[in-house]
DNA sequence: GGGGCCCTACTCGGATACCCGCTGTCCGAGTAACCCAGG
DNA sequence: CCTGGGTTACTCGGACAGCGGGTATCCGAGTAGGGCCCC
């Protein structure tokens, strides 16, 4: 079981998009240099959270990609559902109605047990998600590292070029 | 993200064998045959249980597999553990340490917020999961399918031969 | 000088290869049971 | 009849293909901006 790449990313590039000029769009080829990242495949990941309703995109020049709402009003299960998709990690294939106890009209993926058990813990790992926001995470940055959002804007404007 | 599907194989190839007679051992491709699944592959997913000593094996005519401890002492993070392997699923690349404000010095698997975030989430996770051992659900099958242990036994009886 | 049109360059967006890990299969090492011969 | 050895068949165990999804890339559609021509 392993998560894409792609979400930590897009968790960083959000809180970056936090600290930038929200009236001018950012490239997902600068932000990509920021972290020396391939800049079509952030890019891609960009797209879904857009796709989502986390980011906006506006084509052409002076085009890109900027916040569509606050980092507080984007929590962390956002991101992960928009770059992961919603389906769930562990997935019952009912493996009960093939056995000598299972039944055709019963619905294994609610009625197994074993279903139930995980989809519960699954649903402590979401509900967990969905309590931090960004802006959460942004606040222990800039308290522990508080020079990070001028730095960010400082390179960011030295490469505007 | 998606779990293996061997983790709901496991699972319920423990509970039904703690359905049987823990005297003699059960046959990979009995167990395979129980549910219809690729006897070759499930005896793979045992093989894993037996490494994480869940199960014990034994080669050889009248061989097989067997519970290594009881039900009450094997919890659904085991299980998965035994499976999917300790890794977590999200794996911080530390993206930081190539930005601007990133240091060579730092293990930002552990410094770095959104890491941080996403381990605490994971963490709830794990949790859930160790909370709930395999005799919790087994208890929950027989509590509302009462019959369901005697008409396994009764199955493996009739395949016998 | 001002306005409108065209051209250019830039950005996202989706379509297209590549690669790793899960899925599925096969054959060999090892062993317990069975059979049979000898005492 | 009892015992010991050899043979057989059965099981796990790991090594070997196949495939799907994440990873990475490229090119086209669309647009904003700038330059140029005309009024």
């Amino acid at each position: 079981m392993r998560m894409s790449e792609g979400v930590e990313w897009a968790m960083h590039s959000c809180i970056n998009l936090s600290w930038l000029d929200p009236d001018e769009a950012m490239t997902a080829a600068r932000l990509a240099a920021f972290y020396e990242l391939p800049p079509a495949y952030l890019n891609k990941q960009l797209q879904a959270l857009a796709r989502a309703g986390i980011l906006s995109s506006t084509p052409g020049p002076r085009g890109g990609f900027r916040l569509a709402r606050p980092l507080e009003r984007i929590t962390l299960l956002d991101v992960v559902t928009a770059i992961e998709g919603p389906g769930e990690a562990f997935r019952c294939e009912q493996v009960l109605r093939k056995g000598p106890v299972g039944r055709e009209d019963v619905d294994y993926r609610k009625a197994c047990f074993v279903s139930q058990a995980m989809r519960q813990a699954e649903s402590a790992y979401r509900k967990e998600l969905a309590a931090q926001t960004l802006a959460d995470v942004r606040a222990k940055v800039e308290r522990h590292i508080p020079d990070t959002p001028e730095v960010t804007r400082a390179w960011f404007a030295r490469r505007r070029s």
